[in-house]
DNA sequence: TAATAAAATTGGTATAGACCATATAAAGAC
DNA sequence: GTCTTTATATGGTCTATACCAATTTTATTA
């Protein structure tokens, strides 16, 4: 299976697709050297600045690694979540062999408080759904998250399976493509609540996370508070110079 | 002021500083305007890949923002510190108005423990400096870190000025390059020990940091713990998709 | 057979050019 | 003055080629 001309989506990032493929189903493994660069331009008759453009991205997301004069190789990845790939909980889970699973714990359409409608710019009056749900990782709930959705954005989302993946209901059923998102993240203690739901004690330590996601034009999708067990996760983030 | 040809780093990383240089001097401001691939092209007499390659790594070290017919203009830094980009404490608190200042508590030469040992790839027997110090910005406790830099790649480091940056130090005084670093992150309480140093209660919710910092090789040179006032610090990152 | 040198491989840098897609500005028509 | 069409500006994608630097493989020599 090669790259599609006829395809709207750049050479590029086909090729750079089917390299991920070739990973996730086990054709190249952790620290397998892949085919230099000069074989993939014969392979896909592509140019090699192209294969290198979608090599460069992957190594930047932390999936490839490379070394002059050497090759180019899978990486290792880690056990914690990458910081700086965006993937729903679903993936990361699957990524680091847990099982993951999601229990859906509210789903309802509201109207957002102030906080909230500006972070998906809504105008007044304008309903979102938000979603209540315990993520869990071999059964041991590791996070409780709420995500806020516009909408006008995805009407009778609640109609769907929302126990699977929120990103694949919104690719597929809306056509929404989630590019970005801009994270923070810090430190905080368990409310009575939050230590119910996740199985740990009042006032232990909890990671909060914020996320606004965005489609390829920075509009924003969804909003997302989450809750990590602080003792359970730890966030990994590959920094460069 | 142009390119130099004769130095040793590429041209595409000379232009890259040369533009972090205008932003951080002001010449060119937030949400401005920079001129087109085209101008600076002819301006520093490069070919517009060159060009390009520069823009799309200050773009992915979220300094630039783009838009294809549009132009690329400077983007407004976030308050918080910038998970993806290895800087030291110092110039992240520059970059966002802040005075940063650094006292050092504790400067000594030790045998490592188990851990520091085996995250700096050290043989039994080598010893490594360990910098104790605290971090403000506008005078007031931000972080604490504690430094461990093997002893054998920078002898009488104790000898220099570490109330500065340390990354400079090591940069021009050893001719150390960092690189690349792995960095976790997790949530944590504050001891009393750490209450104390941080100007909080104890039981405070705290981000504990660690950091193993490598060099062009992936050769480690600093292990670096690092306690954020969970109050004070909110991790920021971008995602993309 | 081992050591050294040369060649090949592979990633890194750089140039040049062409064309596409998006956005804005200018010109022309009404 | 407004609307439409055309031109221009600017980022995005892609090809082709050349040369450099680092590493590995192969060939040659002692």
């Amino acid at each position: 299976m090669g790259l599609n001309e006829a395809s709207r989506l750049p050479l590029y990032v086909q090729l750079k697709e089917l390299m991920k493929e070739k990973i996730e189903k086990g054709e190249w493994k952790i620290n397998d050297k892949i085919p230099s660069e000069r074989d993939l331009e014969k392979d896909y008759d592509v140019s090699r600045m192209t294969v290198r453009k979608a090599i460069i991205e992957l190594v930047n997301e932390g999936i490839l690694t490379r070394k002059q004069g050497k090759g180019t190789f899978v990486k290792e990845l880690r056990i914690e979540q990458d910081l700086v790939k965006l993937n729903g909980f679903t993936q990361e889970m699957r990524l680091r062999g847990l099982k993951p699973s999601t229990r859906v714990i509210d789903a309802a359409e509201i109207s957002p408080d102030i906080d909230v409608r500006n972070k998906l710019k809504l105008n007044l009056g304008e309903k979102v759904f938000v979603l209540k749900r315990l993520r869990l990782a071999n059964d041991e709930p590791m996070a409780y998250e709420v995500s806020y959705i516009s909408e006008k954005l995805c009407p009778d989302l609640l109609n769907h399976n929302l126990n699977q993946s929120l990103y694949k209901v919104l690719t597929e059923e809306y056509n929404i493509a989630l590019k970005y998102a801009m994270q923070s993240l810090e430190a905080g203690i368990a409310s009575k609540k939050e230590a119910d739901l996740l199985n740990i004690n009042e006032n232990d330590p909890i990671l909060i996370l914020e996320r606004l996601t965005t489609d390829g034009n920075e509009r924003p999708i969804e909003f997302v508070k989450s809750i990590y067990r602080g003792d359970k996760f730890k966030f990994l983030v590959r920094l460069t110079g």
